[in-house]
DNA sequence: ATTTGATCATTACGGTGTATCGCAACAGTA
DNA sequence: TACTGTTGCGATACACCGTAATGATCAAAT
């Protein structure tokens, strides 16, 4: 029997799993940004059918949920170590670079519930440390001051550098000299404690802001931790 | 010279401005959220032809920023109140009850730098509150700190509001008992210290719990302006 | 009176997320 | 081995989007 009597195999569909489509919508997204990412383009890439991610996810908004999760594992720290502040402070600085890395990730951050396995993960390593300090709720609280900061601080920044990057000025300069809005404001004389801020600010880069910030909330968890009915 | 005779007025278009506009669109996504704010619809909603807008603004993201900055004259508290602390929080407060009341806002905020007039006169109020406290950039940290956390608050507890709506369980219930994939994730005793807290904690309403983390933030940063080198 | 320039409406383009539907390959049965 | 139900896939289709380009219309300027 040759080769030409036996049929050529059925040409069977380019295999496919969640963690191909999610890896190939991070490449997107880190290539273009959040926007840059279409079930199309995604498909694409994939050499897929649209419609075929519709087995995998249900929405688009599902992509994006296990997109962050995937980054999740980036920022669970390898080893576990000591200090329950060591700990929230290698959190935060690990979510900050892994945004940093992935800036989409910023769009995302806070926007919805993170439950994925990587993210639970997180947060496990995240209790573990802070396990027995004072009473649950404290506990639970301190966990969630310190995330609402550097989620609000990292989304800041990286806002910032967006801006700085689109009209090619720090955001020193161009408050103060360059961009003729915000120089049209101050010489309002409507706000001078802004006015006087940004003449004598000092540029400060953005990872000491974001550290110092944070050891200040860590500051303050810390003396909640010591006495929890405060 | 009869009614006949004289030419119909001839139909002028309906008068716009930006006011109306970014009203229109706070409108539609007051009632549908931002997803529900698309030019044609704000358009329609005004009588107008879409691309009239794009003489009033020229981007849709630019409609976001006014959205914003209107809101923000929601925020401006009316008198200006004594204490550094008292206007920390007043701010804080006033953020997030504006973002439940405009839900949209909590996808805005933190996501572009925020210069608006209105934006600009509540940064005004909070650096005139806290000038000459400490120095300049001591200050200047102690409101990006603050910004940072009340953001990242309210994008957080609006994230579970609106999974509590789409689920009609509240976090607790949902992670606890109803929640299929969570049950199953804490069964696998992975996650010992997140099981223990799921179990244990109390149900605490949103409000209280934001009010607990920012005083703790505004403890820390009072301990800061104290002792500015620290 | 004629031209010009600005304003506005229409049309059109290239994209989006996703519902629907028909087909083709497989599993199970007779 | 023939048939049949089920499943998974691809193509098509729909409604909508932001906005570029174009065409019409009218007030002001020459």
């Amino acid at each position: 029997m040759t080769v030409w009597d036996r049929p050529e195999p059925t040409a069977r569909p380019v295999p496919l799993d969640r963690e191909r489509i999610v890896a190939a919508a991070i490449a997107l997204a880190d290539e273009g940004g959040l926007e840059a990412v279409s079930l199309r383009k995604v498909a694409a890439r994939l050499d897929v059918g649209p419609m075929r991610l519709y087995g995998y996810i249900s929405t688009k908004e599902e992509l994006f949920d296990l997109m962050v999760d995937e980054v999740h594992a980036e920022i669970l720290p390898e080893e576990r170590s000591g200090d329950w502040r060591e700990v929230l402070r290698i959190r935060a600085h690990r979510t900050r670079s892994a945004t940093l890395r992935h800036e989409w990730l910023a769009d995302l951050l806070g926007g919805r519930p993170t439950l994925g396995p990587n993210a639970l993960a997180v947060n496990e390593t995240t209790l573990a440390a802070l396990d027995g300090l004072a009473d649950l709720d404290t506990v639970l609280r301190a966990v969630e001051t310190v995330g609402a900061y550097f989620t609000g601080a990292i989304r800041r920044e990286v806002a910032d550098l967006r801006a700085e990057r689109a009209t090619g000025l720090s955001k020193l300069d161009w408050q103060r000299a360059s961009g003729p809005y915000v120089s049209r404001m101050l010489a309002t004389g409507r706000f001078p404690a802004l006015a006087k801020a940004i003449h004598d600010g000092t540029e400060v880069d953005a990872e000491t802001s974001f550290t110092t910030g944070l050891e200040w909330v860590l500051d303050a968890v810390a003396a909640k931790l010591a006495r929890p009915s405060a």
